[in-house]
DNA sequence: CGCATACATTGACGTTCGTCAATATCTTGA
DNA sequence: TCAAGATATTGACGAACGTCAATGTATGCG
C-alpha cells in the first residue's frame, strides 16, 4: 500500500469558511479529519514539539528515538505520517534524514478551526 | 466502561507554551491528543458544523440523524464523544436533547496549536 | 395506564491504528 | 569492494475505533 497522499493543507485553508459558520462539505470534513488525525497522537505531537525545539529547528531520527522512548521503526513511521500530512518536511543529508516543521502547516489547521 | 472524562480544555490552555516553542510534556501531549482525536472524525466535524449552523445555534439528535446519513445510535455516540471532550454542551428539554457548541472550546485547541 | 416518540446503551463486527522484531535499502569511509 | 551505521519497509499482533441492530430508558399525551 503506497503511502496515501493527503490533501495539501493549503487546500484545507482555501475552504470556504471557518468550521462554525456554514455546514462543512463531506469532502472537506474528510480532509480536515485526516489532517487532525495525523496530529491526534501523543508520540507525533511530541515529535513535532521536539523537532521545533531542537537546535536549528531540525532533527534526525537518531536525535528523536531515545528521548521519545519508542523503537526506531516506530519513530520512522510517525515521521512518515507527519510528512504525508504536510506537517513536516524531510531532507536527506548524507546518511541522515533531517526533519523540520513545514512552515504554516500548523497555523493552517489552527485557522481552520478557530475564527 | 464509563465514559472516560477527558481533561477539561481549559487545562490544556493553561499549559506552558505553544506546541512549537518548548518540548511538550508527555501528559500534555496525551491531553492534547485526546482532544484532537475527538475532533478528528468526519462525522463529528460535520456534527459540529451542522449544529452551529442550525437555528439558534442548537440542534437535537432528530435534526442531525437524517442529514448526517448515519444511524441514530451512531449519532448519539458521536455527540457523546464531543460532549466528553468539551466541544459540545447538552441540555435536555422535554423529550429532546439539545446540543450547542461549548463556548471557546475550539478556540482553545486552535490557540494551543497555532502561533 | 398504555402507547408513541426521542434518546441512550449494549453487544457485535470489521477496520484502522500503534507498536515491535526482523529485514531491506542506502550512504559513507576504509 | 566491503563493513558499519542510519533509516525505511514488512509482517504480525493486540488495542482502539466507527458502525449498526437490538434493546433499554425516559418523557409526553391520550
Amino acid at each position: 500500500m503506497p503511502t496515501s497522499e493527503l490533501i495539501p493543507l493549503h487546500d484545507l485553508r482555501s475552504c470556504c469558511a471557518p468550521l462554525t459558520r456554514a455546514p462543512i462539505s463531506i469532502e472537506n470534513a474528510e480532509s480536515l479529519a485526516s489532517s487532525l488525525k495525523a496530529l491526534a497522537d501523543p508520540a507525533r505531537l511530541r515529535l513535532l514539539s521536539m523537532i521545533s525545539a531542537h537546535a536549528d529547528g531540525e532533527a534526525c531520527v537518531c536525535d528523536l528515538t531515545e528521548p521519545l522512548g519508542l523503537s526506531q521503526p516506530t519513530v520512522s513511521h510517525h515521521l512518515r505520517v507527519l510528512v504525508s500530512a504536510g506537517f513536516l518536511e524531510r531532507e536527506k543529508r548524507g546518511t541522515w534524514a533531517y526533519f523540520r516543521i513545514a512552515d504554516g502547516a500548523i497555523a493552517a489547521i489552527s485557522e481552520l478551526l478557530g475564527r
